[in-house]
DNA sequence: TGAAAATATGAACAGACATTCATATAATAA
DNA sequence: TTATTATATGAATGTCTGTTCATATTTTCA
């Protein structure tokens, strides 16, 4: 890891800032619950045990975590841009997944990291 | 992963948006450095095999990532409240160095993402 | 065709943030 | 003490970004 290269640092840095906000936290978090898995019916093949990748359409996400159709649409362009989510249409609706494992393990990362730190002070 | 509380996702935010910045991101790649591992000379308890953890003073850092003293302070102040380094203080130098393996795990992740996202195309 | 449903987009505003410059603080040595 | 080294900090600035509101686009169905 010693001498990374500039742009792979810029690289870094986007998918990270991409990662940081609570509305698009929510967002993927969202995507991410582990009890609605259709993985299978889905035919996904790199379905992992604990988190399983779903997909949801842009109301569905706007009234799950309480947000605007306008916000959740805009910070979902966001998220498709920096290439960390996946698209599927049907019909009028459009639906929205993670766009792989990497995106799963970040965010595992970041929540134990939370966790721990909670229970183990303040 | 299905009901994470909003306390819960604010610190996700804090801890992503603090890693997300260029400057930051070489001061922290540069404190993973792994061809200078002291860990055993230190007595590190959790060092692992090919991240292991080391230490650097204000002005090597700033040297090392070609940025001024007085920004690498500041960027340091902020992984400092963010509570990504710690800080070890010998006569007038102030050494830093990552705060745990969650750190430098979300630094990996973030790091092969990229890696493989140029392996693959673009 | 027209209406309805679902999503996307553009403009605008307020708030946050990275960087620089100058200066202050702390610790050591002479 | 004074000088020097190392680090921290405050102010100022320009830029970026999250959110809202209104509107546009796309698809389906009658």
């Amino acid at each position: 890891m010693k001498d990374v290269k500039t742009n792979t640092i810029k690289k870094m840095e986007s998918l990270l800032e991409t990662a940081s906000d609570v509305t698009r936290l929510k967002i993927m978090l969202a995507l991410l619950d582990d009890s609605l898995c259709h993985c299978e019916a889905r035919g996904c093949s790199d379905c992992e045990k604990l988190h399983c990748m779903i997909e949801k359409c842009v109301n569905d996400l706007a009234s799950e975590i309480g947000a605007s159709q306008s916000l959740v649409s805009h910070q979902l362009k966001v998220l498709k841009d920096a290439d960390l989510v996946r698209t599927r249409k049907e019909g009028t609706k459009v639906y929205y997944s993670l766009k792989d494992k990497h995106i799963r393990l970040l965010l595992g990362v970041a929540y134990e990291h939370v966790m721990e730190e909670e229970a183990s002070n303040d």
